[in-house]
DNA sequence: TTCCTTCCTTACTTATGAGTAAGTATAACC
DNA sequence: GGTTATACTTACTCATAAGTAAGGAAGGAA
């Protein structure tokens, strides 16, 4: 493969080893090696490790933007954003990308600066904020029935897949499925 | 405190260390330190990081055994048990101990030998197999209601607690609670 | 043609990590 | 009293990490 600049090489191989063994897990050789570039390369696209890790952060939020946008701006069926948030799990584990961002830097936590907590943070309020006016519809269209707010719900959802993702590492992938449809029985869906 | 053996107090302090940044996120220094020994004190007793990691994860295991043989030997009212796990997770929390063993792991996951994945995934078992017969014995008690076979909600409830103390890291520890009112609300619980 | 600017490489520095080999104090054992 | 095992310390080795400074090629602009 390698397409692209040599910058989002860098920022796909960085992504990739980042949801594999978390910040500590990988080195600026990691990613240099495979792509047949220099150390150096790497520090002049982003000065140090904080500077590459900011990068990833967006990234990740880009690709929620991306895949969230028409329905938060127009709405629609519930049930399938509900599946796409299920599938999009289940490719990323399959492409070697067993962990999440969010589990990621909750290990690395205390290294991270002021920025890269905001924008975690942000990250986090803005996939509750789907996952809730997804939840939201789906009741109101009789899609779903639970008890409680949706924003309730949507956080213990998001965490019950941030969990699967690092049970399913260590056990197998089943328990992912497995979690699927636990969460689609504990939200009335009988299919 | 300071309280044990030497070695006692390398395991203390590596388990805190451990539970706060991973294992790549600490050193033999970050023990041996603010113990007041040397680095080669630590390797004496456990030779090498792996040596170390082995018996903090069967010191983890240990208190899960301790804390749920009685329940699992006799059985008893379901909902205690359930609470209890709320307890512990909020407990290790407040003492330091933001993330998870599986979830520090699940990060570190490359690294570790085949030992240290089989007890990390009799762990997770015994843990499993816990939870199952709290909510089998909860339904059977009619303390609980829930879809599906118990197992697989007792994994689902384990995964949403672990994913929420990673949440809980970033975000707040508010979302911990939260996140317990909204289990007990799946479960059918309404005091 | 000369001068920037961009995007790298070469060749380091400095710090820190895990791990080891050899020595030492202390108490128990014969 | 001498030996031995335990539980360390001292003093290192060796590998790898992030990061930097200086140089060079290649293209566009003046």
């Amino acid at each position: 493969m390698l397409v692209g600049s040599t910058r989002d090489q860098i920022i796909n191989q960085a992504f990739q080893l980042m949801l594999q063994r978390g910040l500590n897990g990988f080195s600026y050789r990691d990613i240099s090696e495979p792509l047949g570039i220099k150390n150096a390369a790497i520090h002049y696209h982003f000065p140090n490790k904080m500077d590459l890790l900011s990068a990833l952060i967006a990234e990740n939020h880009q690709l929620l933007r991306e895949s969230t946008s028409e329905f938060m701006a127009y709405g629609g069926p519930a049930r399938p954003q509900l599946e796409g948030l299920f599938d999009y799990t289940m490719n990323q584990c399959q492409c070697g990308r067993p962990i999440c961002m969010v589990g990621a830097l909750a290990v690395d936590y205390n290294d991270l600066n002021d920025k890269i907590k905001l924008a975690n943070d942000s990250f986090i309020k803005d996939s509750v904020s789907w996952v809730t006016k997804v939840l939201e519809t789906g009741r109101a269209q009789d899609e779903f029935s639970f008890e409680g707010p949706a924003k309730r719900k949507a956080i213990s959802i998001l965490a019950t897949i941030q969990g699967a993702r690092q049970m399913a590492r260590v056990d197998s992938m089943d328990i992912l499925e497995s979690i699927f449809v636990q969460i689609r029985t504990d939200l009335g869906i009988n299919d």
